[in-house]
DNA sequence: ATAAACCCTGTACCTTGGTATAGAGTCAAG
DNA sequence: CTTGACTCTATACCAAGGTACAGGGTTTAT
């Protein structure tokens, strides 16, 4: 399939196919005679993964590595394994995130439902009975030289 | 305390708080007789709130949204309530994709404890095991006037 | 064999989400 | 009562992630 059919399956710009090859997301396609590009349905899966995974968050630069994990022959496999994990436990703490707003949105419609009194931020109220995102790690003190910051 | 510490409190850059007031996100705080912004411990949390929002796919807009969920005494209940619903079904979505990958990188991993010979692109490998990621609605069809798109 | 609808490369431009700098005023320790 | 570290506003700049356009070649239905 060419470009433009690829664009319309994946419901993506056709421009925003070739700013991903540039960046080395996307392999690059076979050529006709013509240097018409030749895609696969392989080529559809893989866009779709990259904007699912830019929807939760992940850069670019990040998709690329999730997406090149073990492509390197000279990577040694433990090396591939530890950088899987590392990703793993990244994607738990997201995860753990999300539920947090889900329950106080879960909360808050429930206040909603049986008309109850509502604060100013019901979200932040929500998260402070929860009292579950981490707190800041501070290092309070010494005042800086030069403008703001 | 001032913006300054604020800043330092909840690791952001003192600009981008006068930024997020701009944009709507912190509510515009109390003013010393200087000109001095004042903020309350409330406004840690706000701006932790966002950051992590934000590290989630969140955009600004999607945030501010779900933080004046029921802010308005115009709106009523039940839009309230329909608001904060549809942002849990959001919500789930991403779960479900983050798990979705989650599951690739444990596949992979696994196949890499074993020496198990893995495939280009290992993660899309593990998804195509899967098949969960929504197929692609095409509208099939119509060639289109103009440049590219 | 012609014209609409595509494709190519290269380059310029846009939006989002900040950051930095300038110029001027404020605060607090010595 | 000065001076170094802050604060303010306004405006300019930046990086990421696209998106559009120009100028030119290709495909395909008629």
């Amino acid at each position: 399939m060419t470009t433009g059919q690829l664009a319309k399956k994946a419901g993506v710009n056709i421009q925003t196919i070739r700013y991903y090859e540039r960046r080395g997301l996307m392999p690059k396609p076979h050529r006709r005679e013509s240097g018409y590009r030749e895609y696969s349905d392989e080529a559809v899966k893989r866009i779709q993964l990259i904007r699912h995974a830019k929807g939760l968050g992940f850069s670019l630069k990040e998709i690329h590595e999730l997406l090149s994990l073990s492509l390197d022959p000279e990577t040694p496999c433990s090396e591939v394994k530890k950088r899987a994990e590392a990703k793993i436990s990244d994607i738990d703490e997201r995860i753990k995130n999300l539920q947090w707003i889900k329950n106080s949105l879960l909360k808050l419609s429930k206040a909603c439902q049986r008309s109850w009194p509502i604060s100013e931020c019901p979200i932040l109220e929500a998260l402070e009975k929860q009292k579950r995102f981490p707190e800041p790690q501070i290092v309070q003190g010494e005042r800086r030289r030069g403008y703001d910051r």
